[in-house]
DNA sequence: CTAGCACCTTAATCTAGATTAATCTTTTTT
DNA sequence: AAAAAAGATTAATCTAGATTAAGGTGCTAG
């Protein structure tokens, strides 16, 4: 199993001895996903924080009108779980699901709990991934609310250079908050332009 | 000085002996604000996490186009902080301004590391603010995408019902992401209604 | 090879909410 | 009490983005 990219994750906010390194993958499940499975279910409570090790998420949120909206994307090296519904050990408000075939590292809700007794270190490590969740998102709520639908898939090529190739555009567009058409015809405006 | 508001919130999540407590009101500062004075101005490292004993604030973001969105109130009993900055201690994003006369008890960043080692349980405190923030945030984002502007604004009255006779309806039309006129107009059809 | 499905585009029409501008009301200042 | 400033309403017009609907492209499967 290749532990590796979560290590060297890790270490770019911690030192870790090698005994805490075997603590660490004594604690995570290394589990493959098929495309299009579920990792969280709205109303289920999530499990897992999930640490990407190849492949591919989307994390989403269906309405009353079972209106889909993506509220993000996780690929390689990237955190995924509903960390308000792992945090408090509540239903999930999202879903997560496979955009292609996954391998997940994860640490689950009891595990994570023993490791911050094995290895105080982590509880620094969590805080900062909690933070940076947090930062993260409230960048977000500010872009939505002061740029346009074309600003914001603008930022979104730029910050996320290969997604585009990676994921069907009607996702990239419920993202944005916008419909495939108008996505669309973004694209149409911007091809002309250059 | 009146610390017991602050004792009072701290026990709903943690237990503290009471030298905790006076090792806490020893770190802490209390200060008060005029109407109209900024506590945390964009482009400042946010200085602290401030703990609201009277009066009410509004943190809100300046865009390109000087225009302002207010990202949240902060009353009795509320935390208010640019807590991206504040946590990173990296300029803030975030405006907070007081809008009436206002009593604050302020954690430094300083202070509050050092009372992480004088009393660890504040650890643990502060992550679960920084948790509920984060929750908080998330779920906005998700009323944004799935709620019109008239949902929203009824969320808000049944959500903060004493806030709409203490702030005026521009600021929360802000608040909502709507203008002023369509608030009006928005209020005018409910009155209608009923 | 063609049927079917998943995805993308284009164009016409519609609507939630923005903008502008004028008037009204309330609060604050002098 | 008058004047000024701050806030709220109303109505007309405008626009970003939604909706609908039809047709196009390209993969995958039998």
């Amino acid at each position: 199993m290749n532990y590796q990219p979560l290590l060297n994750y890790m270490e770019q906010h911690i030192q870790l001895t090698s005994e805490e390194k075997s603590l660490v993958i004594n604690r995570v499940n290394h589990r493959k996903y098929l495309r299009n499975q579920y990792v969280v279910q709205q109303g289920d409570v999530c499990r897992f924080e999930s640490f990407v090790l190849s492949g591919c998420l989307k994390t989403f949120y269906v309405d009353q009108d079972a209106q889909e909206h993506i509220v993000m994307f996780a690929v390689e090296n990237w955190w995924c779980a509903d960390l308000g519904s792992f945090i408090t050990q509540t239903p999930a408000d999202y879903n997560i699901q496979c955009l292609e075939n996954t391998e997940l590292l994860q640490f689950s809700f009891d595990n994570l709990q023993q490791l911050y007794l094995e290895v105080p270190q982590l509880e620094r490590f969590f805080r900062i991934i909690i933070q940076n969740a947090y930062v993260a998102t409230e960048k977000r709520i500010v872009r939505n609310f002061s740029l346009s639908a074309k600003e914001r898939y603008l930022k979104f090529r730029e910050q996320y250079p290969q997604m585009e190739q990676r994921v069907p555009q009607y996702m990239i567009a419920s993202y944005l908050g916008i419909t495939k058409e108008f996505l669309s015809k973004l694209r149409g405006q911007l091809m002309q332009e250059d």
